[in-house]
DNA sequence: CGAGAGCTTGAGAATTCTCAAAGTACGTGG
DNA sequence: CCACGTACTTTGAGAATTCTCAAGCTCTCG
């Protein structure tokens, strides 16, 4: 649990304080609101179980999903330096979390040295991720963007010790649209085309992977594409 | 000049000591890499006058131009949790920096209480404004990724103090290009439409900014467009 | 002054979007 | 338990932005 948690690598007598000191946990349900954009940062979070998405209005007024928060992972971190969420949070489905307040961890880590290493890696980790994943998927067609979107959470679940060939979305076509920023129209034509393909097999919101390297194709290789439509003509005629 | 390589907002003595420990100053010029993506984490920099481009060659092997850093901004921070750089960085002009290694920083900042919140304060800094910033951009037009662009630039500028109306731009079009996932023709092309609604003056590298209002209503609001286009009907025919 | 990189301009092509309508799933109340 | 309403999803056709390719121009630097 404190795997799940708080997954910060450090010693086990500074689990333990970390844990006794700053942790609470609590659960949400489908809709419900964690964090408002703009509101006082005070807290950081950590998913259990169950998944969040976390949006943004933007100055033009118009709400993007940034990113949905899979059990194990942390949010609010990004709020460190205005002092307020750049965004807000809502559980997709129930949602148990953990809360750490800010203050705290911080005194917490100015005692101890593998807490502060850790809290230096846990940024730098989201940054990294943020610079670095965000240029990997920029000039990608809609089609790469949906692909790399689907293996990325089959990443992330098996990362989380899940058997992940078939999972479920606890989100909208819609938010998955303005996640990657494309109508939801043509998340629903490429997810028909996947299947199509036989690359995934989609059902509403039950997604099983059916040819996970024909996947990862599709995330980097925009070749495949035309052997592909060739194997299927026969099929699809 | 501390306060423009190490705007980390430090008392007195720990900025003394911070300088006389960790900082190494250096010359670079045009075309110099800094950094080569995927080499050994050891430092992060500070740019002290000039301005360098991040760019990173991605999985399927195109290059993207990341960022461009100016004066007084900091880059390296992202590889801390890889321990490796995620983008090799180049001079676009002379530049001086300030490098410092990150194993002595670390030592220093759990010795010193204000310099670890400094660090965990520009960390959080770097991922509010690639978290935040990236979705504020993302599904805009290519005329207000552009002005958006320009407007930033402009900003950053001001902050620092200088008097920006009028600025050299060190790169290419295609770095501007290949940096907001346009194509290099299409930077050409709006720079001359911004030219002819007389929001700026481009000549070859310098832009000067003759509208400041006009060009902050670009980046928000595709509305303008169509007036402007009215009233620029008559100059143009 | 010449060579090469960088920039501009044009025309046609392609991807993705928008708008509209029909179909489907889910939760609420009768 | 079924019926209904609402929200979500799918599908189609046409429209729009941006890209690609090609050619000519220009600036810089040796």
């Amino acid at each position: 649990m404190s795997d799940l948690c708080l997954p910060l690598g450090l010693e086990q007598g500074d689990i333990a304080q970390l844990e006794q000191i700053v942790t609470t946990s609590s659960v949400k349900h489908a809709g419900d609101v964690i964090v408002r954009q703009g509101a006082e940062f005070t807290r950081i979070f950590a998913v259990k179980s169950g998944m969040c998405k976390s949006t943004r209005v933007d100055l033009a007024g118009n709400e993007h999903v940034q990113n949905f928060h899979l059990p194990g992972e942390l949010f609010g971190l990004h709020a460190i330096y205005a002092g307020k969420y750049g965004f807000s949070v809502e559980a997709l489905n129930t949602v148990v979390l953990c809360e750490l307040k800010y203050d705290e961890l911080q005194k917490l880590s100015s005692e101890l040295p593998s807490l502060q290493r850790q809290l230096l890696n846990l940024l730098s980790r989201d940054l990294y991720h943020s610079q670095v994943n965000a240029l990997d998927h920029f000039d990608q067609s809609a089609e790469q963007k949906l692909a790399g979107f689907i293996h990325n959470l089959y990443s992330r679940f098996v990362a989380r010790g899940y058997e992940a060939s078939s999972f479920h979305l606890p989100m909208s076509r819609k938010d998955i649209a303005s996640h990657l920023e494309l109508a939801p129209e043509t998340i629903s034509r490429l997810l028909k085309k996947f299947q199509q393909k036989q690359v995934i097999q989609i059902d509403n919101r039950l997604v099983e992977i059916k040819d996970l390297p024909a996947l990862e194709q599709l995330v980097h290789c925009h070749a495949l594409e035309a052997s592909v439509d060739v194997q299927n003509i026969g099929k699809l005629a």
